[in-house]
DNA sequence: CAACCACGCTTTGTTGACAATCCAGGCGCA
DNA sequence: TGCGCCTGGATTGTCAACAAAGCGTGGTTG
């Protein structure tokens, strides 16, 4: 499908399309960690010239999904399982500061949004053991929640412009899950409760429990050797 | 190892040099904020053409130090309190988990080195009041000692690649500080005594604390009236 | 037979020109 | 006189070609 027609947005520029694509592409693994990729095969994969490219190329180096080297090309990044775990350990401390200040400065509405989401993912989880959708977005749209509700746009910024698209990578890649959906969502429901009731230190301290059980969960996954780099 | 910290070694490429001189530029303030600067007088500011260039705008801009729309062109990013304000927190819970895992992981060297570090830092502060200096660079030291001893990759990435630059900005722009030399190094001599006992859940709450402390005495000052924004 | 050097090819980095888009100023019309 | 359209200029986005650097290959030599 080449996107020669542009019938809509003139506001998005091709280098954005390239970033987009080729970020998804990264994330969903169309392209192999560690592949080193020539610029031209891009190019050709659809159909752009290497201007555009390249800087859709510079914008995902200064993301941290792909490395480069001056003349040698770029190649996906390789991840290992220790990274996975420094992520979540920087989650932990991000997340549980987003969830406080989520529960200091969510408003009204925010909240009810929240507690309906939870309930969709409790029905989702009751009726059908679905733990497939619950954990693969889910568990994302809780977390998604909460971090915009933090209302501090730095925040936002790194952890939903950056970080979780790695951590996206990582879950693609070896699709580890936590693999016990009714006790996350449980989890999940506290912290909303907590939120509710604008108890910011107790959100907080929820919250990293909640990633930190995660953390130790993927850690003994590894141990065990489901590690598929 | 994050590519964030400086392509030195052998050739290092024109647009790298304008994303490294770009960046310098603006965090000194050369490029007033807000300011919306064209593509061609960049260029003939330092001579190489818009190719390499608009390659290293995309990179400024995936770091945040650039906004960019499609066809209006690029600005640098317009600063305000609260984001300053914003980012403390983030460093508060990114930079307490360093001194965590830096209590856990450096090593006796690095322990040496640091308390050397602060040895120096005494030796200013007590010889000359050397305020600006101490602030302005040992500060930097201090920290950056701390997070690179933390040994996570990523971590050290988000915090010396991008938030500390952010950081050297806002500090630039208005040339706030903390204005308490004297408090500020006790806070840290403290912080490395915790980490040479491996006390990681001290050397957390005391780092958390002592930002904390200088976001509040930040806070303050904006509030009365430093505005610079 | 193995190691080293030189050559050429491939790939990246860079350049200048072309085309699309947006902003500003001026003119016409109500 | 004020509003809106139009045109001109400037700026950004895109392209195709040029130059340099890295790497593999093949030949030569110890």
């Amino acid at each position: 499908m080449p996107q020669t027609a542009q019938p809509q947005s003139s506001s998005l520029t091709r280098a954005d399309e390239a970033f987009q694509y080729l970020q998804g592409a990264i994330i969903q693994g169309d392209l192999a960690p560690g592949e080193k990729i020539g610029e031209v095969e891009l190019c050709e994969r659809f159909n752009l010239t290497r201007g555009p490219l390249r800087e859709a190329l510079g914008r995902l180096e200064s993301r941290g999904l792909l490395v480069r080297k001056p003349h040698a090309g770029v190649k996906v990044v390789s991840i290992s399982g220790d990274e996975l775990l420094e992520l979540y350990q920087i989650r932990e401390v991000m997340e549980g500061l987003a969830a406080r200040q989520a529960a200091e400065r969510m408003s009204e509405s925010e909240v009810a949004d929240l507690h309906r989401l939870l309930d969709g993912h409790e029905r989702m989880v009751a009726e059908a053991d679905g733990q497939a959708y619950y954990q693969a977005e889910g568990d994302y749209d809780f977390h998604y929640c909460i971090v915009t509700g933090s209302r501090n746009n730095k925040l936002v910024q790194m952890l939903l412009g950056d970080l979780y698209y790695l951590l996206r990578l990582y879950r693609c890649r070896f699709s580890t899950a936590t693999g016990r959906p009714r006790k996350a969502l449980k989890e999940h429901r506290h912290i909303a409760d907590a939120i509710a009731q604008g108890d910011g230190e107790l959100a907080q301290f929820l919250m990293q429990r909640h990633i930190r059980t995660a953390r130790d969960n993927i850690e003994s996954r590894l141990q065990e050797g489901l590690i598929t780099l």
